[in-house]
Parts: C-alpha cells; structure tokens; sequence
DNA sequence: CTGATGGTTCGAATAGTTTCGAACCATTCT
DNA sequence: AGAATGGTTCGAAACTATTCGAACCATCAG
C-alpha cells in the first residue's frame, strides 16, 4: 500500500480564504490556466502553458497552489488528470469574484 | 527643492494589471485596509492594523503595493494623508471585482 | 525657528515563493 | 511483466516579498 497519490487533498468549501483564491490568481501563469478552464474542465495533458518547454514538475506546482486554494479540481482521470474550475463553492463562499476576474483577463 | 515626496507616483487606468491588483489584494492586512476604506476616504493615521503596535515604515509600505497596484489612491492633505479607493478606474477596467472582493471580505 | 506629528525612503535581515532536475507513482498498451 | 505516458513529490538554488529601525521630509502649532 503506497501513499495514494490519485487523489489529492482539496480544501472544503468553507475552509476557503479569500486571500489564498486571490493569490492563486495573482500569477500570469496561473491565471491564463484558470482561463482555459473557464469553458469547462480540461485533461491537463491539454492545458498549455506559456512556454512549452516549462518542466512538468512547475506546471504540477501551478496546479498545486491552486487546487490548494480552491479555485480548482484535480482528479485523476485513466492515465492523466482532469482540471475544473470550483465554479459551485468559488460562487457560494465568494459571490461574482471568479466571474469578474474572468471578465476582466479576458478583455486583455 | 527636494524630492517632492508629497506626490507620490500613482499608474494611470490603463496601466492596471490584474494581477497587480490581485496581489495586493491577497494579503490580510492589506485587504483589511481597504475594507476600512470601503466606505469612503479615510486619513492615514485613521486606519488601523491588526496590530496596533506595527512600526509605521511597515504601514507605509503595505500602503506602497495597494497604491503601485493601483487600488488605493494616497494624496497629501494637511500633515496627514488621505487614502481613497480608486473605484472608477478599478471598475472601468475590472468591472465588478473590487465590489465582489469587498462583497466576499465584508462576510467574514 | 523650534518642536511635535504624520509619513516616506533606504538598507539589511528574514521569510516565503518559484523553478527545475531527479526520483518516484499510476495507468495503459503490448 | 516490461515499457511508455502523464503526473506528483522532494530538495536545493534562485528569486521575491516582508519587516523594521534609522534617517529623512513636510506641515502645523507655539
């Protein structure tokens, strides 16, 4: 029996803090991949990045702040991972926030 | 003549970055300042920390990233100062998000 | 002018974040 | 089972942000 690492731990809806959802979406890089989740949830084989060449393991980081801020899922999914935006308890716990940074990244 | 500290350098509207505004928004202390300025300007030395007892170069730089991010405006007035939301440009070029920020923040 | 009040700036120490290779885990395909 | 694909974790180096004292600037009161 090893570690599990298949599901990872997600905070619960109302252990949320706004400043951690701020933060995780206060980097360019992690902001764009919240970007390409806000059409739906994506395998993260198919969420790009700035730079194709980044390395997995700071592209796993990216992932790993914020899914430990809340803002999205992480599921293991056949051989790869599934990425979603907490739409539902971003939208319970912080009313018209995730909406109105989405609003306004994509103007740019 | 000396430096002119008296007016310091704000960005103008169109050079507001998101996550700049996100950042400063991401910390407790500093989203706790513009909470108390929420509801309308308020002088420095009105605003209060967590801990009272904060030396007052700390004060002023918490000041310096909402101010360089753009979410606070800081204009001498007499021996003090007068800090301001910036609500119109935040909202012509973020519309919602500093309302939904403070919406989210004031719940707790 | 002098002193008191209210803030900013600078520099240095501390703390936290990011980056990335190496090692490892999990699932699928042959 | 073995090999390939897709991700996570760990640790160390590089970078960035925070904290705070000391020095300084600006305005007002006497």
């Amino acid at each position: 029996m090893a570690l599990e690492i298949t599901d990872l731990p997600h905070p619960a809806r109302d252990d949320l803090r706004l400043t951690d959802v701020l933060f995780a979406l206060s980097d360019p890089e992690r902001l764009a991949i919240v970007r390409q989740l806000a059409d739906g949830p994506l395998e993260m084989a198919h969420c790009h990045l700035s730079d194709p060449l980044m390395p997995k393991s700071t592209k796993s980081h990216l992932m790993k702040v914020l899914r430990e801020a809340g803002v999205i899922r992480n599921e293991s999914l056949g051989r790869g991972r599934r990425l979603s935006i907490r739409h539902e308890d971003l939208e319970a716990r912080f009313p018209g926030l995730i909406g109105s940074v989405l609003g306004a990244a994509a103007k740019a």
